[in-house]
DNA sequence: GCGAATCTTGTTAACGTGCACATTCTAGCG
DNA sequence: CGCTAGAATGTGCACGTTAACAAGATTCGC
């Protein structure tokens, strides 16, 4: 086999190199008179490396302006550092903090934080997730229980652990941190019946077309059968419009809800929620005499409206810490932890846009 | 510490091997009864392979339920498909406009957003940048025009493009992509001088520390420079509290506005002036009548209140979809694009919030 | 003072893919 | 029927790093 194949020209002459490739770890060895795994070790904080060898080093990586290339490290080492999260969509303050929470959680132990988001849509779920793992995430962060046939069968041979936040499903693919949607929406319709209110409806957005969102679905679900075991009925609990919901959502719905004689309503979300208690103030309905309510999610412009916004608080960015900290635990080498399943819990924000309230 | 780490099991005894590896193209290739490089021209779409064979490979990805590497193929092409966004926050709906914007446009181009943000802290921005520079994005885009002095000559040296966005920095380092705060400032100034105001003022965050938000900074400035170009005193311009500003940061700032006599404010965000409105609506100040009220940002809360508010839109979305059009420009190999400074302008969208708009 | 233990550094071989080139195959032509 | 252009596929390495092991250098104990 005859190989004359030549390597590479050598800068034979002239010591000015133009390079438009950046230095690589050898040339760093090289300026400071050590092997590349001196240096490997150095940037990676490994061993005990002299202190003078160390010192060498560094100003070689200083001189050269050297920056390790993670992918070749991912290579060999068959550690991305990356961590995978799906969100529907990143304009949802929450689900920002949820991004925030993690990124705090990870941020320690070096991991970078991989978002794609899918719009509510299904279809586009399996497409971003095959993206995904082609960058060898070393764990995967999922919004809810709802997955694509295939979306699951790439999960389940990714072979990294995956955590399901946000929603609790009833039968987690494996990790879960969140909060049961369902309990949101049975703890709203609890606390309307206790109040003493008997026209108790509720807005959500329909369930038509690939976008839905299951979570809010959830709420609704939990919602009317909690009303169901009561005796009450779910025929003022309305569909209306698609997600993601906001302002205009309630906006719109309000008509409804007055046309409907409703003297209370929980809103699937505090944005949909405060549109009706803005579109109630611009028709001259008092809030909460003639209409009540709750809404989910405790968004900063709830406490800030008036009156301010009833509502359910889940702690989305303590959600996302919770979730970090479990990733950082699963990938601790040696560690063998079991399934997890997490409820961060809710609490019910009493506030005066519920009649009654002082 | 006696740690006798062991290999791996080799699962020693039945047939039934759990490979902890994710196959190979190597493999696929072997299965296909083909090279590995026909596999690989297959993936990406590439050549002509026949039909027949491609179907073959085909089967053969789907069998082993097969996933590239995007490590090693990066590594290997010299191409990431990343491009890196530095955002000062998520939680700030404009900011995850652009980067939906942006995403949206680079998502037909195969491309992945690599998202770090920084809290507005400069020396956070620095520790990111490095980090990012690590996973050899092609392009990176980042917000304003305040970069330490590391951080700009990490730029420099990375050799891709650099776009900076949101603010239009008087010298850009290459690319642009944004408006200018400073008009932004002059605009709300002009406007609130043409309606007949005479105590004109504005709230925005105090330069104290580390946590520095530039960009409104800069509308500040703009906003002061017309006032005095005009031969008008400045002194009504507070600031206080620390970015990122939100309702509180106005609410808080009401009793000074009133205490002061202003009769016209303007708001470094829609986020504060709302804050503001609402407070006034608590304490029976009347908007416009006795304060008139000028945001900047758009957000959709501002439209929902009552009264809705005057503010300067830019189109963030849009600003995100034409920084996409721009990076894949510029990563269309020959094309050699010079140096682009796009200004996306902005609106004064006039609402009730200002006394005499009908 | 000599072997063993320890500490520090070096050598070699992967990691999984794409590029550049080489080779084989097919069709078309005189 | 041989030759050639072009299409289809294959071969060998390089990409930049880390794991695993090897080899010097130094210290320690008896």
């Amino acid at each position: 086999m005859t190989r004359s194949r030549k390597k590479r020209v050598d800068d034979g002459g002239a010591g000015r190199a133009k390079p438009d490739r950046r230095p690589t770890i050898r040339e760093v060895s090289r300026l400071a008179g050590v092997s590349h795994m001196t240096v490997s070790r150095v940037i990676r904080d490994l061993d005990i490396v002299q202190p003078e060898t160390r010192a060498r080093v560094h100003k070689a990586i200083a001189d050269l302006g050297y920056v390790p290339d993670r992918a070749a490290g991912s290579l060999a080492s068959r550690r991305t550092g990356f961590i995978a999260l799906m969100l529907p969509t990143l304009t949802n303050t929450n689900f920002a903090a949820v991004a925030h929470g993690l990124t705090d959680a990870l941020r320690l132990a070096d991991y970078d934080l991989l978002i794609a988001y899918t719009e509510y849509s299904l279809s586009e779920e399996e497409r971003q997730l095959k993206n995904l793992l082609a960058r060898r995430p070393e764990a995967i962060v999922l919004t809810g229980s709802m997955h694509s046939r295939g979306a699951a069968k790439m999960l389940l041979a990714a072979g990294i652990p995956v955590i399901e936040i946000a929603d609790l499903p009833r039968r987690p693919i494996e990790h879960a941190v969140g909060f049961s949607n369902y309990e949101v929406g049975r703890t709203a319709a609890r606390y309307l019946m206790s109040r003493g209110f008997e026209r108790i409806g509720a807005i959500a957005s329909s369930n038509e077309g690939d976008v839905i969102d299951h979570r809010g679905e959830e709420r609704m679900r939990g919602f009317e059968d909690e009303l169901a075991r009561h005796g009450r009925p779910t025929e003022l609990v309305i569909r209306h419009g698609h997600a993601p919901v906001s302002f205009d959502h309630g906006a719109a719905a309000t008509p409804i809800l007055l046309e409907r004689r409703i003297d209370a309503v929980f809103a699937v979300s505090d944005l949909s929620a405060v549109g009706v208690v803005m579109e109630c103030q611009r028709r001259g309905v008092a809030v909460p005499e003639q209409l009540s309510i709750v809404g989910f999610g405790d968004f900063e412009i709830g406490r800030e409206i008036n009156p301010p916004l009833t509502t359910i608080h889940v702690d989305f960015h303590a959600l996302g810490l919770r979730t970090g900290r479990l990733i950082l635990d699963l990938l601790t080498p040696g560690a063998n932890v079991s399934a997890q399943v997490v409820d961060v819990g809710l609490t019910l924000v009493e506030r005066a846009s519920v009649r009654g309230v002082p």
